[in-house]
DNA sequence: CTCGGCCCTGTGAAAGCGCTGAGGACGCCG
DNA sequence: CGGCGTCCTCAGCGCTTTCACAGGGCCGAG
């Protein structure tokens, strides 16, 4: 088990609390550590803290994941709004947990991560002849290449991970748009259109009122 | 012993021959039935054919090289032309033989083989028609020799070791400047830069707003 | 059929991104 | 000490992408 952690009390409490379980347990305090430690040791699971000096435990998933590592991870935060839940499990957490935290129930979640084990993350989406491969980063229709921008990658990205079901536009904003409270909807339906354009008129289905759906 | 041969009669008359000699023998006849039985049983060395329905006999010992598996594997391959030697070799194989070939030639070498053990030793890297071997620090391109530096070498390495994928300048800058929190992204453009120079401007795909992408 | 609101899309401006040449810092060697 | 090679920074340029906006089309309700 790695536990990332600089709250060196708390880091010091799981330690032994694991241990006792029968785990065994190694600690880093830093973001930069932590992430050095989860690409080369063997680990089966990560205890994770969000505040960490150096980088973000948000940060460091995201690029874990990117370089293909499906560790399971498990996020610690202290609930103070600046973070929240779904920031965590959007950015390649596997569970979350808010501080403070039963111990009883840190293990029964890390018992279940383990139960589930790495799960192998669909190395490439497919939808109808639609295509698409994260780690190439390359989208095909019927075997034709089709080249996309950075936002129009991840947009299809997103539909493509529920396909079939409705999705409005407030979320598409939020996870394809960074959040950005400020920034008018119509750049969904912009950029709706242009992937429309490349794919296929009746590829993306308008749900008035509602949001889009892709076509499965 | 692990014999992956589509040909039937050859199949089958290895299989025997070698059991007479006292091997154990498995018979896979497609590239993916091959791969999977090398990963998985624990062989002492294999017997590969080159043209192969599924999977050539070339990307099975990529793949299982790439995977970290270093079980010693004989070539045998049809004297077509298409294929030759040194590409055999350099994908990882530890020995070659051309058909037709004696079946005493054949058993001398596999003991060689055996004898030998499997090293462990990283393989040569190769994409297209680039070869880099980490051990000499040599890299070719169309078996022309090409000189880098080492921030160049070690830029060229990670690529190679992922090819056709993307890979974002904060990963490179991570594995390749070692954490280098405070340089900016542009080195990496730099030295790509550089790179596309001395190996041919579409190597080296820009992925914008992602990354880079070795062309394989 | 009409109307209001939702959605689409062409236009264009601004920002972002990546490429490159110039050049400084540093270490190595004669 | 000067020449050389390597590493890296920096600033400018050109292209792409992103996004706002506005006019018009479409849809469903009444």
């Amino acid at each position: 088990m790695l536990v990332v952690e600089d709250e060196a009390r708390l880091a010091a409490a799981l330690q032994r609390g694991l241990q006792a379980e029968g785990f065994a347990v190694d600690v880093a305090a830093t973001g930069p550590a932590g992430l050095d430690a989860a690409r080369h040791g063997g680990y089966d699971a990560m205890i994770l803290d969000v505040m960490l000096p150096g980088l973000s435990g948000y940060e460091l998933v995201r690029r874990l994941r990117a370089e293909q590592h499906w560790l399971p991870v498990l996020m610690l935060s202290a609930k103070d709004g600046e973070y929240d839940q779904a920031d965590g499990l959007d950015c390649g957490a596997d569970d979350y947990l808010t501080k403070p935290f039963s111990y009883v129930v840190l293990l029964a979640r890390l018992r279940a991560l383990l139960r589930r084990g790495a799960p192998e993350r669909p190395t490439v989406l497919s939808v109808g002849d639609l295509r698409l491969d994260p780690a190439r980063r390359r989208v095909t229709r019927a075997d034709a290449e089709v080249a996309l921008t950075a936002r129009e990658f991840a947009l299809l990205d997103y539909l493509m991970r529920r396909p079939g079901q409705v999705i409005s536009k407030i979320e598409l904003l939020d996870h394809v748009w960074d959040a950005s409270l400020e920034t008018a909807p119509n750049v969904v339906e912009v950029y709706v259109g242009y992937l429309r354009r490349k794919l296929g008129r009746d590829r993306l289905e308008t749900v008035r009122g509602a949001g889009y759906r892709l076509a499965t």
